[in-house]
DNA sequence: AAGAAATTGAAAATCAATATCAATTAGGAA
DNA sequence: TTCCTAATTGATATTGATTTTCAATTTCTT
């Protein structure tokens, strides 16, 4: 956590840009916790500590660290989500009731992925690829 | 396509909804091609026909279509696009510089996505996957 | 033909995200 | 430390897609 604040402070002084102490609040409740969280739950967090935190910060914090490469920002439904940025590709299964959310990665599909893509001659870039279904818990709810 | 108007309008029968010029025109331009509309492409073409289609009445039929399940709505990037619903469930191949959409079905992948969710006692329901990249021709291009 | 109920189009509302802008703040230079 | 300029902030306005509202119009059953 700590050198993922630093890496962004050496972000910022490359680009000359500032470190504020809302920046480093928003920073730090982002990185606590492993979570995929929308800005609304970021923002909600961080006004626990400080009240006058706005709105649009959080929305440009959050671009700043998706653009330094320290959080990956996934479109599912509604609003977006922000992830900590990892060295591994993965793709996440969705729970329709709770909402939880589970990270996996799967060599044999991205494989096959990569081999739709050449019978139609296409150049894969990037993917998109959720689950979406009840989690033990919630499939659990549904059977009582 | 007769069969689809027909289809609908059993359905508008059936839960009292009533049959109108619009709606019509709006059906019949949105099944005369199997593509990948949004509502604006498809406002555009019956306005062609009909000046006066207003904006909230493509929309409306749109959904009225998606309910009785004749069209189904997929959620890339920035509008939401219909297609045609088919009887096979598919996946798309999205050229990410001339926007060409190309469907296709791959059992294997299926399979191991069902593996994946079962291996995380989730209850698959449904997924979304999108391969992005660059169709042949656009592929092509960037190499000149 | 009449009347109730659904539909229409225009405009307002909503929702997430971004841009604007005056006031504040950070941090290098003096 | 103090100054100064450029960056940042928070509130608010704006955007773009979609939905809702509502008065006027149209459909369809009787």
């Amino acid at each position: 956590m700590e050198d993922k604040i630093s890496l962004l402070n050496k972000h910022l002084k490359e680009k000359g840009l500032k470190s504020t102490r809302q920046r480093d609040l928003i920073v730090s409740e982002f990185f606590k916790r492993h979570q995929h969280l929308t800005v609304e739950e970021l923002l909600e967090r961080v006004r626990k500590i400080d009240q006058g935190i706005g709105y649009a910060t959080v929305y440009r914090t959050l671009r700043l660290l998706t653009e330094c490469g320290l959080a990956f920002k996934r479109e599912f439904g509604g609003s977006a989500r922000f992830e900590h940025s990892t060295d591994h590709h993965h793709d996440h299964l969705i729970c329709l009731d709770c909402g939880k959310i589970v990270e996996f990665e799967n060599d044999r599909i991205e494989k096959l992925q990569a081999e739709v893509c050449q019978k139609n001659r296409f150049k894969l870039i990037n993917h998109k690829m959720e689950l979406y279904g009840y989690c033990e818990k919630c499939h659990g709810k549904h059977h009582e």
